[in-house]
DNA sequence: CTCCAGGGGC
DNA sequence: GCCCCTGGAG
């Protein structure tokens, strides 16, 4: 073990209570967080894994409506199976033959019974590391840390973790308290899900993180896998469009509260940083659309800006 | 030959 | 996210 153990704040604990108190106390319910079942669990996995969550529920309800065991699927017809996929548009088919193989096995070669861990669980066709560890951790609570895109994201902002793959493991594996894998993936994921997206709601999500989090800190939120140049055009007038809708949203805003709001590759002192976002603003107050007040409310110095939209 | 990282395709 | 193929390393 390296000084990257030096990533995860000293008191982990606090950490992970918080998080937990967080998820427990209120979060989205998705049918497959409420049962058990690891057939149930694989099949939300293989079809979450390039679709969005909100159309996967209808699919889910209505597959395991016609499948609901894995020795049912086992006996489908393949092509039913990826008539279903097509049908309710799952996206590559290729997966609907994986899933039905995989049903296959666990009748065949596991005598209907799931394996539990990940590693037996990988022989599952179609289900790499990270199903692997999704099933055992939502099914059997036998997991390890999940690291995916938006774990990358949220340890990268909140702990300063280094964009390396290696690195995400470890802190992500020494924060996840053990033998807690299905409550704290289910956590962290909602974490990187409701308020830790690539545009942040730190404070509209009320995250639990916000005491500890380097990028809370410093206004500082991009992240691996947020883009540097928005893909669309970034231009200043659609950003003036922003900052105004922002400000109706929020009311008053202090400016690195504000940049990552109207650029997620907002940073402080980058191109894109204060600078830029108090040029914006000093354009909108110059039409007077926006009100923007300095203060040095402690008295240190540190001139605070703050805007808000003008009544 | 086996292992594995990297890239493309689905 | 997973599979498969490739190509280099041992």
């Amino acid at each position: 073990m390296s000084e990257l153990a030096g990533e995860v704040p000293d008191d982990v604990e606090a950490v992970r209570d918080a998080l937990i108190e967080w998820y427990e106390d209120d979060h989205r319910e998705f049918p497959w967080r409420v049962t058990e079942d690891p057939y149930e669990i694989l099949v939300s996995e293989v079809m979450s894994q390039q679709t969005q969550l909100g159309r996967v529920v209808e699919a889910w309800n209505d597959f395991l409506e016609r499948w609901p065991t894995a020795a049912d699927l086992a006996e489908a017809d393949r092509a039913d199976v990826v008539g279903f996929w097509t049908s309710h548009s799952l996206g590559y088919n290729n997966r609907a033959k994986y899933l039905h193989e995989a049903a296959r096995q666990v009748t065949e070669e596991y005598d209907g019974e799931f394996p539990d861990t990940p590693d037996e669980l990988q022989e599952l066709m179609g289900v790499g590391p990270y199903t692997a560890n999704a099933v055992a951790s939502f099914a059997f609570n036998n997991g390890d840390a999940v690291v995916d895109t938006n774990v990358k994201r949220v340890l990268y902002r909140a702990f300063d973790v280094p964009d390396d793959d290696a690195a995400f493991e470890q802190v992500a594996q020494a924060l996840m308290p053990a033998g807690e894998s299905r409550v704290w993936n289910n956590a962290v994921m909602e974490l990187g899900g409701v308020a830790c997206e690539k545009t942040p709601a730190c404070d509209g999500a009320q995250c639990p993180w916000r005491e500890w989090c380097h990028a809370y800190e410093t206004g500082d939120f991009t992240a691996p896998d947020v883009p540097t140049q928005p893909s669309f055009e970034g231009s200043r007038r659609q950003m003036r469009g922003k900052v105004v809708s922002v400000l109706k949203e929020y009311d008053k805003q202090a400016l690195d509260d504000l940049g990552p709001r109207i650029r997620v590759d907002y940073a402080p002192d980058g191109e894109y940083g204060r600078e830029w976002l108090r040029g914006l603003l000093s354009d909108l107050s110059d039409d007077g659309l926006v009100d923007v007040e300095e203060r040095d409310s402690e008295g240190d110095g540190e001139g605070e800006v703050v805007a808000r939209l003008r009544r």
